[in-house]
DNA sequence: GCATGATAAATGAC
DNA sequence: GTCATTTATCATGC
């Protein structure tokens, strides 16, 4: 269902690709944005539902078992506390100024 | 009760519903009247928010989405833009 | 069938 | 770390 280009589970680590020749710093082509499967979201969301927070030995762990890099892992911990966040203040405001039936 | 409050509240996300004609209106003019920086503050967009009858996310979500499908796709906007611009030429002063 | 609003990855400012 | 944002994708309206 996902075939994550640049990470396989063995090797590959970097894809710090820069088109331009010399020193001088290129705007490195931004990562297309590919969507999870849903095995890698239900890991996440587990490990998430035990810790908002993920240490780096466990960020490495998962990282290998779902074939993310640990960059991805650590963004979509802080996208997933936003998330968090977002709901809250929704669930808030939904709640409060409503005649509650 | 609750039940019923929580599962509508749940899946009332992700249920898209076009904003009526009025906010659409409201959004296009600050849009169009500051299209060389279409950045509101967080005091703007509570007051557009304020005017629209929706909330400070939504106006984020409609300036995100306007942006990126007009620098798209400017053609398709320009009579759109047009229409604005002429409208709310004299209130862009800065 | 695309237009449109909301959400999910990814980046960068701070 | 947070957080506004960019970008692609999703889901719906019509």
């Amino acid at each position: 269902e996902n075939t994550n280009p640049g990470s396989s589970a063995s090797s590959s680590s970097a894809n710090k690709e820069s088109g331009k020749s010399g020193g001088a710093s290129a705007p490195r082509t931004r990562k297309k944005r590919c969507p999870y499967s849903k095995f890698q979201i239900r890991e996440l969301e587990r490990e998430f539902f035990f810790n908002v927070y993920i240490n780096k030995e466990k960020r490495l762990q998962l990282s290998r078992m779902l074939n993310l890099t640990d960059r991805q892992v650590k963004i979509w911990f802080q996208n997933r506390r936003m998330k968090e966040k977002k709901l809250s203040r929704d669930r808030l405001q939904y709640f409060s100024g409503n005649p509650l039936l | 009760a609750v039940m019923i409050l929580r599962s509508r509240f749940l899946d009332a996300r992700r249920k898209r519903r076009n904003f009526n004609k009025q906010a659409t209106e409201i959004l296009n003019e600050y849009f169009y009247s500051h299209l060389s920086n279409p950045y509101p503050s967080e005091e703007a967009k509570e007051e557009l928010a304020k005017k629209c009858g929706i909330t400070v996310s939504q106006v984020s979500n409609w300036f995100g989405n306007k942006r990126i499908r007009y620098k798209k796709n400017i053609g398709k906007f320009q009579e759109e833009a047009n229409i604005y611009a002429a409208k709310t030429a004299v209130t862009a002063t800065n």
